[in-house]
Parts: structure tokens; sequence; C-alpha cells
DNA sequence: CCGGCTTGTGTAAACGTTTTCCACATCATA
DNA sequence: TATGATGTGGAAAACGTTTACACAAGCCGG
């Protein structure tokens, strides 16, 4: 029936001398309550919650030696910050690390620092148990780092060029791509072009391969003109597009790495009034939310960004608990969604 | 000229033995040099780099009986995370707070879940030292529960229900509608309608009155038909856009109070065979990523978030340190980035 | 030449937990 | 009734810091 207490400072010996027991019986009951007999357990407990007891984390992370935070580094780019996927992921870690009561660190890492710093803060200065790596590399240093140091982690991707394993869920971009490029072969498209991504992303690499495959396979012909590379911003699509439809043989259709350069695309369309989905056809990758309001609504893949958190903050639970990194290699398939910019190509259309 | 030693547990006892001192010294070279011989204190230090030593947080917080921590709730809402908002206050905030050697909590708060319950845990739960509230309500039961239980804290925006002072930094959406409002009429525009946020959000009401103020100082009256109630998203801009379009005299202008809602505009007016910034006049209020790529680009006014970020982090730890509330009060006046979808109005249009 | 002040360092006591012993009942069993 | 086995709870030792206090040495002015 007591109304909470003013919980300014009440410790486990507040605790301890106001139920009659010592420190150790309290702890016990938080942690270990089947080694403590029912009827003490229930008079502790009663007296923690009337006094709004609440265990000091930094006396506990002090004596277990952990930190019971999981670390994220956030690159922030100069300009603006664009990239929603950093939230959607932040959004799905967070909830699956507070129930499992864990903290989430998180650190931003400016342009100019170098990452690995920041990485080497959190865990030589032991501030993190484990950390989520997002956005990895062809060759991670990040990743070699903390394997070299034996820390706990999960990537968010895979890093092609390290040979040891480790825990991983990754969206399957060839797979991916192999279906966008697919789709615009069963419309009728023999002229599709690719703007990916740098080389040094893992991602990029996979992407492509599966737009190869799946023109190789149709029997449609590489043309080297038409695989670009971009550098993941609006910017860059418009820039590459531009170059695409000025020259003789224009493709009919555009394959973009990600969203970003996708809208890049759509605009370099407007301005030489041509409509996609219609005269060009267009494919993203991202599903990021500007997609939808494009004009038209963009076709790409989406990746499911909020649940991969979630499932994240279960293998690196796991990985933690001593799991082996055997189990905790996952590939998800991003769904391919339809929306207006593709469509059959336009046989009599001819632009200079 | 010894490389780094395996630093794998180096505490300040073994810095204190290889150095030949006690371990208060060695604790005092690091927290206060000044009251160490120069001799030790070269001595020690060299000690500490040689062997790597980095002071073990948790050690260092339960003595203190800090957090030497800041903490961020972002709420999460269902769908898609579309706001960048946060994103790039959390640059901000990244970039400031580890130049002061503060860690950064990020909690996110589920949609079901009650907010406070998530500021409660990192307060009561002692994780934090200060935090940071964003996103200010009318009334803000957040920041009512941080003044009573006397936490640091600083917020972006104001909430104007809450008599006690308390410090923030907030852009003034009055000032801003009000220019953003001046520039509709001075192209010559009488016919402005407004979409506004929901009541319960502080800035609404302000951003309402800037409105109201340009109007009614240019003799405009105001038209109750006009001046709507979105909820922020797209799809309301959208809908409530249609509304007034289809009514029997559509206004030549529509300020929105977020630039989604004025994506939705945009989206409306296009389904119309409407050009923004041709027939009717579209101003936004954010300047997300997205504006400047939707069609035509958005006129809007710009929020400096990460500088915002980097302030707060500035008050909050004059907060930390003692300083009193007066001087810890702030407002900005966002700019009105000038692009494409405004423009004077067309006299002799009519449409159904 | 001595009391007091300054300067530099060491000793030891916290900070609030968890956990490893141990001690003590209780109880069934021989 | 002695003897383990079992269950329960307490005492105390960590975990790695910071800091109040004590102490020794050196310096100064009287």
């Amino acid at each position: 029936m007591g109304h909470a207490v003013s919980s300014q400072n009440v410790d486990i010996r507040r605790v301890a001398a106001e139920a009659g027991v010592s420190i150790a019986t309290v702890s016990r009951v938080l942690n270990h309550p089947e080694r403590v007999s029912p009827e003490t357990r229930a008079r502790v407990l009663e007296t923690a919650a009337r006094l709004g007891y609440r265990p000091n984390p930094n006396g506990k992370r002090l004596r277990k030696g952990r930190a019971e935070t999981v670390g994220l580094v956030i690159p922030s780019p100069q300009g603006r910050f664009a990239d929603s996927f950093f939230l959607e992921l932040l959004a799905g870690l967070g909830e699956g690390l507070s129930e499992a009561g864990l903290d989430l660190l998180v650190a931003t890492c400016p342009p100019g620092s170098d990452e690995l710093a920041c990485y080497r803060r959190l865990v030589e200065g032991k501030r993190v148990d484990g950390l989520v790596v997002a956005r990895t590399r062809r060759y991670d240093e990040r990743i070699a780092y903390l394997l070299e140091r034996g820390v706990p982690f999960v990537a968010h991707g895979r890093s092609d060029l390290i040979a040891e394993p480790y825990p991983y869920l990754d969206l399957d971009g060839r797979e991916g791509f192999y279906r966008a490029a697919r789709r615009l072969l069963q419309l009728g498209h023999r002229a599709i072009a690719y703007i990916g991504a740098p080389r040094e992303f893992n991602f990029a690499l996979h992407r492509l391969e599966g737009y190869r495959q799946a023109l190789l396979e149709a029997g449609v012909p590489l043309r080297v003109d038409w695989i670009l590379e971009g550098d993941l911003s609006e910017e860059s699509g418009y820039r590459l597009a531009g170059g695409l439809l000025e020259a003789p043989e224009p493709p009919t259709a555009i394959l973009c790495a990600n969203d970003l350069m996708a809208l890049g695309v759509l605009r370099a369309l407007r301005e030489r009034g041509l409509r996609a989905g219609r005269e060009v056809s267009v494919i993203g990758y991202d599903d990021i939310p500007q997609a939808q309001y494009a004009d038209p609504p963009l076709t790409t893949l989406h990746q499911p960004f909020r649940e991969a958190g979630r499932r994240l903050v279960e293998m690196l639970l796991a990985r933690l608990g001593g799991a082996p990194v055997a189990g905790l290699q996952e590939v998800w398939v991003p769904e391919l969604v339809l929306r207006g910019s593709d469509g059959p190509p336009q046989g009599e259309r001819r632009f200079p």
C-alpha cells in the first residue's frame, strides 16, 4: 500500500536494513531469486519496491567487469545527413537492447577523424561489451580490429576480404539486383544501364554481380559504357544519368545501387522532359522514405532495417553469451517493391 | 620508444608500481596535473602511455557518483522513420560530447510505451547525468518531471505551459513563418492558406502566430477555412491540400508547418496538373533533405539542427557545471531558403 | 633556530555492487 | 544420537577509481 518513497538515495544497504536481511540476500533476490526462500524473497521484493530501489549500474558494472552497454558508431558526413538507414537501425537496436536491459552508446564520428579511433575509444576504454558495425566495406579494418582484439560484435553486411569468420547479417544485394534486372528484362528491356557504388563498399560488388548475372543469363551482352560508378549521392546520380541520356544510343532502363542516386536520375529525366516508367525505367535500392514520394514513386528494393536491428541485437546477445560464430551468419533477401518508375520499353522512341 | 604493450588489463595499480609511485599520484597526474611535481608527472605520463593505460570508466563513475553520460530519448514511430531531424541533432550532440569526454546514451522509445517511463529509467536508474529533450510539447510532462526531480537538462524547443524557467534552445517559428508569409504577401498573394501541426506541439502555435501576424499586418483578413491542422505526415498534407484545391475558391499559396506535409501538397498539385511555384505557391518548414530534391525544389525554412546539437551540449555542460538557468535560454531565427516552389500569383487562373 | 606555511607524496577510506566462502539450522538417515 | 546432506543467509573480499587526511621535507620570516 505504501506509495513510492523519496527514492533519492536508496541503496542496497538501506533495503537490507529495512527488510531485516543482509545486503547479500538482497542482491541474491535480485540476481538469483531461486537461491532464496520464498518468504524472504517476497519480503525483500516488497521493501525494494516500496523504497523504489534501483541497483546502481556503476556498482554493478564495476563489480561484474562489464559495461552492460553496446556501442554503435555513426559516421556523420559533412553536409546533410540524408541517411535514414541509421535511424531505422537505431530504432531496431534500441528496442531489442532495452528489452535485454542493455544500454546503447552512440558515438558519432566526424568526417575528418579516423573512424577506427572511435572504435578504439569505446573498446579499449572498456565502455562497451560489444559493438554493432554497420556499412561494412570490402576490406573492413574495423572488423579486422575487433576480431584481433576478440571483442564481441555483429556486422550489418559482410566484408568479403576478411577470411576469419564473424557474425553478420547481410541483405543479399546480388539476389536483389538479380531480381530487379530480371524484372526489367521481363518487361522487355535490353538496354539496361547500371549506376553502381564505390568499390570500396562490399555491397557494391554484390549488386553489380546480380545485374551481370541476370543480363548474362538472358543473353544480353554487357556494355562497359553502361556500367558506371557513382558516389551514392543524388548529385552523382543526376550527373551520370545526364551522360547516359546524352549518348547517341541511350539505355531504356537504369538500375541504381541506391535510391538517392535513383532520385538524381529521376531529376535528370524530368529536366529532359522524359517520364520515368515510360521513356526510361528506373529502379533504385534501399527504399528510403523519399522513394515513395518521388515523382513518379520509385520502384526499389526494400531493406527491413528496423527488423535487422532487432535481429542484430539477438545475435550480439548470443555472441556475448558465448555462442559460436557458426550459427550467427544470416543473409536476407530484399524485397522488390514495384511503384511507378518502371514499365515496358517504348520501341519507337528516339531522342538525340 | 617502447611500443604499445598488450594493454589487456593494465590498471592504475600497475602503472603506479611501474612508475614507482602510489596509485594516488597516478590518479592525480591524470586529474589534477598541477598538484604533482613536473618530474614525477612526466614519469607517470610516460609509463601510462607505454602501458597503454586507460582509466576504467566504471571505477571512476562509481567513485565520483556520476554517469559521465548524457541521455537522449528518440521516439520511434511505427512506420517509416522519415525524420532526419534526430540524425542531425545526434551528429551535433555526438561531436560536442566526445570533445567533452562524455558518452551519449540513446534510448529509443517504441510507439506504444509511454515516453516518461524511458526518462525515468535513465534518470532514476542513474544512467545519465543530464538529458537533452527534443520536440517539446506545449505542456511537456518530460520537462515537468525533470524539473521536479532537479535533473540537469536542456530542451530543444520551449514548452510554453511550464512556468518554471529551464534551459532551452528554440528556433523561432513565429518569426520564421512571419517571414515566410511576408514573402508570399510581397509576391502579391492574398489568398494564403495554412496547414498547421497538432496543437499539442508547442511550435505549432508559434508558427501559426507568425502567419496570423503577417496577414493581419498586411490587412489581409484571416479565413477560418484556410487554417487547417495536419498531423505532420506527407499523407495529411496531400489530403488537406486536396480539400483546399477542390473548394470553389482555392488559395493561391499554401504555407505548411513542416516539409513533409508540403511534399504532400506538391503531390496533390501534380495530380491536378498544377505547378507549384506557378499556379500555387508552397512553402514548407524544416528543410529536410528531400526538400531540395522535390519537384519543384521546396522553398522552406532552414533549421540548423547540427549546430543546435553542438550548442545544446555547451549549454548542458554549463548546467552540469552549476551555471544558472538565466543565461541558458536562446532563440534562433530560421533562415528562409528560396527554391522553386514559390512565385507570384497568376491572376487569370481559375480551376473548378 | 624555530613555528608555521607550502609543496609533494603516500595511506586508506570510500563509492555500491556481486559473489565466494562459511556458518548455522534443519532434516533425513543410519 | 551421531552424521552427512541440504537449504538459507551472513561476513567479507573484491572490482578500479578519487580524494580527505596525514606526513615529511623545504622554505620563509621572525
